[in-house]
DNA sequence: ATATACATTATAATTATTCTAAACTATTGA
DNA sequence: TCAATAGTTTAGAATAATTATAATGTATAT
């Protein structure tokens, strides 16, 4: 459990002012045991029901997407719908599943080191991101 | 180059009805040497500029949808914005250009097989995916 | 031919995201 | 200490992306 001002000195050092609404956002995603993932509308809906507080959606989206070029959270890959994004910033993969619509963490471990026979020259490579997309075994039930 | 009446007998024989509109867009789709990524955007502007139809917006989404659902199009995942699709239908991975947001086809024999160590118990794997971003290798511009 | 059921289209509505004017905060110089 | 100024952040308004549904079109059976 972090405390205020231990987000104030996160903030202060990455260059991003510590407002009230920055201060709330980062109780809400950092307070936890285990990290998670949520989209935009998620998180939102979070702040206005859990906490009593009105935070204009375009400052969740602002301020979600300062603290991703900060490096505090990862955006993730999906087809279609919504941005969602992740509070485990370390490199790992992901199952989705095509069910629930959930994502699911796959740790780094749990899939053989990928190797990348061609690049695209004069490209350096930034990042590897495997997406599994898993169904129930049953009978195809389409 | 296929004919009209091939794209007629495709549509037929998976349950399309072979409509002005959609034998339109097979035509701007699956009439070229090459397979090629686009956005709905891109498409509903390549229609209306190249041939001089006006199909509405939502029956090129309508149209895109029923042909991925019919396997003639993939979708593709990428970070953020909008939905890519691929005409290429072919078992396949992609980078992902971050300097000039162009998404470039990765061939799957350029990539090692893929294992995966631990699977969600009681789902089967659909899909594997790889998104490779790339950006150039000069000194960071960031 | 005409009726009926079903498929398709495209307008209208909704939802997601971004733009920008107003509000806030820090810094500087009296 | 207190304005003035510059830069940052917020949030309402605007735009863009996507979906829902009423209207239209098509095939089939009679």
């Amino acid at each position: 459990m972090l405390k205020n001002a231990e987000f104030v000195d996160k903030l202060r050092s990455s260059g991003l002012r510590p407002t009230k609404q920055r201060l709330k956002i980062c109780e809400v995603l950092f307070n936890r045991e285990k990290t998670f993932h949520f989209t935009i509308n998620d998180l939102a809906k979070r702040i206005s029901e859990k906490l009593n507080e009105k935070i204009s959606l375009a400052t969740v989206y602002n301020t979600v997407h300062a603290f991703k070029d900060k490096g505090y959270l990862k955006e993730i890959s999906i087809n279609s719908d919504k941005s969602y994004f992740d509070t485990n910033i370390t490199n790992h993969h992901h199952f989705f599943d095509e069910d629930t619509n959930q994502l699911i963490d796959c740790d780094i471990n749990d899939i053989e080191k990928i190797n990348i026979k061609k690049n695209i020259t004069g490209k350096k490579i930034n990042s590897v991101e495997v997406l599994i997309k898993v169904a129930s075994d049953n009978q195809n039930q389409n």
